[in-house]
RNA sequence: GGCCCUGUGGCGGAGUGGUGACGCUGGGGAUUGCAAAUCCUCCUACCCCGGUUCGAUUCCGGGCGGGGCCUCCA
């Protein structure tokens, strides 16, 4: 089945075919580890997550090179650094280590490597020596600047004119820059500021460097597939193609570019600066890392989703019956199938997540209606094999429905006491412990051969 | 100011030139000792105005509304 993917720079779904389909190479632009992440942050991870299961199913787990950076040198690291009077390391580590815990906690794959802005020093510093020697960058009062005017593709993936942008430029334009579309490559650090010896001057590296250096260091010229939230287009993106390509001698930096859409809270967008944001670690208190897996799969990775609690709620509530038919089927030895080619054409449609979850709710519903064996053993495999695919009802369902175990066998006591109840057919005992266990929250099912319980 | 996206039922959210997914919610029913779970069933929508067309929610133009980027930002 062909994978059509929406690519940025020709604005169009286009169909996804590797350079070398032995050798499927994806980036896509990870956190800033300075603080805690939060769940708009996510939907990228999880996204791209899916597709990176996709390929590996499509290409052979072997044949996929997934790349998700870290980005440990930032000005928000310093300060943070700064503030509390440690070495932006402690900052660094610490908020990488809760990243990945997050990220597992989401059921994020690891990606195959996760290059660091740190780790990179030296090849960034000769990515931009490169850059000065061959004229797209020129040296200014500590600075090293790339020149936008010298790269004829600038503004394209993006699909800006220079002119334009100048017209309501709210840019604070250094005097040093030549253009003031110029961006920075490299800088002169303060005495309370990290920095690193080069060439130019010590200092650090700006911000869109990184990328550039890390695809050619792991990966060679040209990616397959290089993705982002939709912010990113324009300037980082834009800056990174500018970079590599000047020193690729126009060799394209990317074949596809697939960007995400935004979380919105009400009328506007999640994001730190308008204070409006929801951290992963705080959803975390509340919410099953999956419901807010399976939320951010709701929309279409393009379109803008809207972030509830009544979100979460139905995200739940739709979760809870899954695993409810997973729970009956527990018993059941599902037999090695492939995901139904519904769910597989949907998510091979640019990634059409709402479609292929429908199908899903197709496939759980044959799954309740089934009289045989055989069918049950088929559906749950067909189930499974669904579930890998985007990441969702690959855990025990008693893990799912019984959460904290504190009380977990007072309770299965209590649910034999009544079913014992109901076999005498004394139906005042019966619902007096019934009542007894709903004001403990929990909602009884009972069934020919027992009653299964679950947290309400 | 420039560029881009978007407007679907009570809610979320797909899709399509001709019978408008799917889920949640609400009504009815089957089932159940009663429930729960499950199944069946019903109600409710394509922003407005033009155009193209035998026919538009879907294509085109205009309007109005919402959002994003142009500054760190998923």
């Amino acid at each position: 089945m062909s994978l059509a993917l929406y690519d940025t720079r020709t604005r169009r779904k286009r169909d996804f075919e590797p350079a070398n389909a032995a050798q499927v190479t994806m980036y896509l632009c990870g956190p800033t580890v300075y603080s805690y992440a939060h769940i708009g942050n996510f939907r990228p991870a999880v996204v791209f997550d899916m597709l990176f299961r996709l390929l590996r199913s499509k290409y052979g787990a072997d044949n996929v090179v997934y790349a998700r950076n870290i980005t440990d040198i930032d000005d928000k690291i310093n300060q943070a650094a700064h503030e509390q009077q440690v070495d932006i390391s402690v900052i660094t580590d610490k908020f990488t280590a809760i990243y990945r815990e997050n990220s597992s906690t989401l059921n994020i794959l690891s990606p195959n490597l996760e290059p660091t802005a740190t780790g990179h020093m030296d090849e960034m510093i000769n990515l931009i020596s490169r850059l000065l020697e061959n004229g797209h960058a020129y040296q200014a009062e500590g600075h090293v600047l790339f020149s936008v005017s010298s790269f004829e593709g600038y503004g394209k993936l993006s699909g800006r004119d220079l002119k334009d942008m100048l017209a309501g430029a709210r840019v604070n334009i250094a005097a040093y820059k030549r253009d003031p579309a110029d961006f920075v490559l490299w800088k002169p650090s303060s005495e309370t500021e990290p920095s690193w010896d080069s060439p130019f001057g010590a200092g650090r590296p700006g911000w869109h460097t990184e990328c550039s250096a890390m695809i050619e260091a792991n990966f060679g010229t040209t990616i397959d597939i290089h993705a982002g939230g939709q912010d990113l287009i324009f300037p980082h993106h834009e800056n990174e193609i500018a970079q590599s390509m000047c020193v690729h001698e126009g060799v394209p930096l990317a074949r596809f570019w697939l960007h995400n859409g935004f979380l919105d809270m009400g009328a506007e967008k999640m994001s730190k600066s308008l204070g409006n944001v929801k951290l992963v670690h705080d959803l975390l208190k509340d919410w099953p890392g999956e419901v807010l897996r399976y939320a951010l799969l709701t929309a279409h990775y393009r379109a803008p989703l809207e972030w509830s609690e009544n979100l979460l709620s139905r995200t739940r509530t739709t979760m809870d019956r899954y695993y409810g038919t997973l729970r009956r089927l527990s018993d059941v030895t599902a037999s090695l199938e492939d995901a139904p080619k519904g769910f597989v054409a949907a998510l091979c449609d640019d990634l059409n997540t709402p479609q292929a979850m429908a199908k899903l709710a197709t496939l759980f519903k044959q799954a309740n209606m089934a009289k045989t064996d055989a069918d049950r053993a088929r559906v749950k495999g067909q189930i499974q094999a669904a579930g890998v695919l985007v990441g969702l009802f690959e855990q025990d369902p008693e893990t799912w429905f019984q959460r904290d175990d504190d009380d977990a066998a007072q309770i299965d006591a209590m649910v034999a006491a009544r079913f014992k109840a109901r076999q005498d057919k004394d139906w005042a005992e019966a619902d007096r412990l019934r009542d007894q266990l709903n004001a403990l929250k929990i909602v009884i099912e009972d069934g020919p051969n027992g009653s299964i319980w679950r947290r309400g």
